[in-house]
DNA sequence: CTGTTAGCGCGTTCAC
DNA sequence: GTGAACGCGCTAACAG
């Protein structure tokens, strides 16, 4: 039922090295000959074998990606979804295709990157969700393995990556409810080692500095990015006395779990409590009250991130190799009016 | 930097075959050799070449997932992500990795299954949201290549699939909504030519008819799986006179656009009209009100579609080829009480 | 212009 | 118990 390069050869007359020539546009081969190579080919439905150009060519045509997330169930993440759907369009884009596996951070983790580096099973990867000291990164530069990541670490270390302004997103959106009169905000931290939470969590202390607000310890509190997470530490602020008129989440999970959390207790999100969210997922559009929250394209970064990974592949030197995006406060119904 | 086998053999001082065999667990091999290629390896930190080896097995360990869908944006169908995550788990567990592409229904799809199937990309592929007579079915069967699909197809083919019952889900909510009291009840169906719109619909016809109830055309609208499409087509729903006290949706997302709809028409979902989806995706339960909808173990059957496939390539016959999963009635707020 | 030869990195007969 | 030789399907170097 396969069909290979010398079913073609045995078929035009010719040898296999002609036909493999005919079919990638070498100029020494007769038009004539390419044109009834390319005939019979297309006859036979051929398609070379990728494994095997693979192994001359050195290159599979696949970038990696590994979701590092503890549970397994994703949809609490709706954000990577279309992460992947932006990195799995542009590889398409470029006959490339995506090599999907997961890993839980933790030990088993670098061997899960040995057996797809030193394996060569992928051209190069594509890290996402970095973390203080991140591993993964040290790793792959040590092996001068391609890769990109989507944000920053704290290694003091260089190489490609796009990243959203988390502290600035989280600074704007404080200053928001600063502006609507709010004075003790609480803040729903991600858990500790996520660049993303580090930064976001910058921003709040910015911007609290800023407005010469206390940062009060008992206003703080750390969830695990889960909705349910966020009801939790919800609750813990409002057992606080007096408690927060407002609070930002450090996403939209956790933004609506808090959300959940307050109206237990009979408070009415947008008037009673003022809630901000990060990340925009669809969720935020449609929960109700819909949610204020800060909103990235991740869509676009996926597009971004596979489009820089492979300019790498090819050897053109990447114009800017490091990508910080400003991120948008989208106002919604959560955040509510201004307070008296 | 890369270390292959011959490298290991030098260190050795033994030839490439011995090592080969020391690691691969053959017998000829003396436990001393074993051991110390083993521990050359380890220092060494080798990984064979999976495309090197792949082209001596023929065989990739890796499945493939190609995401029929038209737009770009992912996210809208939250139910891909936890198929992705069980897939990818299940995998993983095999030491296998999970191929992903994005191609949209139509006459490229066709080339999109040709390149992988005829180029040997992947061992086998898992088909998702089946159509009415299928060609990614017809083709694959006809190519004699490993596949199990997410959805029956209506060709009176034979092969390995995973369903949810759809008919008996629909039906199901249906009765209940009769149950209630609803006699015009409205439809909010899915494109034509998806085998699960399909069944759905067969469901609602079938409780319908058993209670006596006509199917007035004019209950019936078609969406296109999106919020916005829900929320339209219950608009439509909403000018019909007298309109409908009820309203099954195809989908989470039509049901909640359909509850927009209603909003904005002045309705209380829950007590002016009931709205009930399917699939039971997180939106769901975090909505307001919260859904009443059908659910379904998307993330299991991830792992089921998975291991089926898995199982087929290790030449072990399936015990069971096709099954099919009843789904289960969430009965949430937005179905609202017994109406008068 | 075309064919012959030689690998790509690994697994797998066979002799030894 | 070990190694030489061959092949997987294809591309690249060099002849002819």
């Amino acid at each position: 039922m396969a069909v290979g390069i010398k079913d073609l050869a045995r078929e035009a007359g010719l040898s296999v090295a002609t036909v493999s020539k005919a079919l990638n546009e070498y100029a020494d081969v007769s038009e004539e000959t390419r044109q009834r190579v390319r005939e019979i080919a297309r006859l036979l439905n051929y398609q070379p074998n990728v494994t095997a150009r693979g192994l001359q060519s050195r290159r599979t045509n696949m970038v990696g990606l590994v979701i590092p997330t503890m549970e397994p169930h994703l949809s609490d993440d709706p954000y990577f979804l279309d992460l992947l759907a932006g990195i799995a369009d542009e590889a398409a884009e470029h006959e490339f295709a995506l090599l999907l596996t997961r890993c839980a951070p933790g030990p088993k983790e670098r061997t899960c990157y040995q057996k797809i580096v030193r394996g060569r099973r992928v051209d190069g990867l594509i890290v996402v969700r970095t973390r203080s000291q991140d591993q993964r990164v040290a790793y792959l530069l040590e092996e001068g393995f391609p890769f990109v990541t989507f944000g920053r670490t704290d290694q003091g270390l260089d190489f490609p990556f796009v990243d959203v302004d988390g502290t600035q997103g989280v600074y704007d959106a404080t200053r928001y409810l600063i502006g609507l009169g709010h004075r003790r905000i609480g803040f729903i931290a991600a858990p500790e080692g996520l660049m993303f939470g580090f930064h976001r969590q910058e921003g709040f202390r910015k911007a609290m500095e800023e407005a010469g607000l206390a940062m009060e310890p008992g206003l703080l509190a750390r969830g695990d990015l889960t909705l349910q997470s966020g009801d939790v530490a919800m609750g813990q602020l409002l057992d606080r006395d007096p408690p927060p008129t407002a609070v930002v989440a450090c996403n939209d999970l956790m933004a609506l779990g808090a959300m959940r959390a307050a109206r237990k207790r009979g408070l009415w999100v947008g008037r009673d409590l003022a809630v901000v969210g990060f990340d925009d997922t669809h969720v935020a559009a449609h929960s109700r009250p819909s949610l204020t929250t800060v909103s990235q394209p991740i869509y676009d970064i996926g597009i971004l991130l596979c489009r820089m990974l492979l300019q790498t592949l090819q050897g053109k030197p990447l114009e800017v190799r490091q990508i910080l995006l400003r991120p948008a406060l989208v106002i919604r119904e959560s955040s509510g009016g201004t307070i008296s």
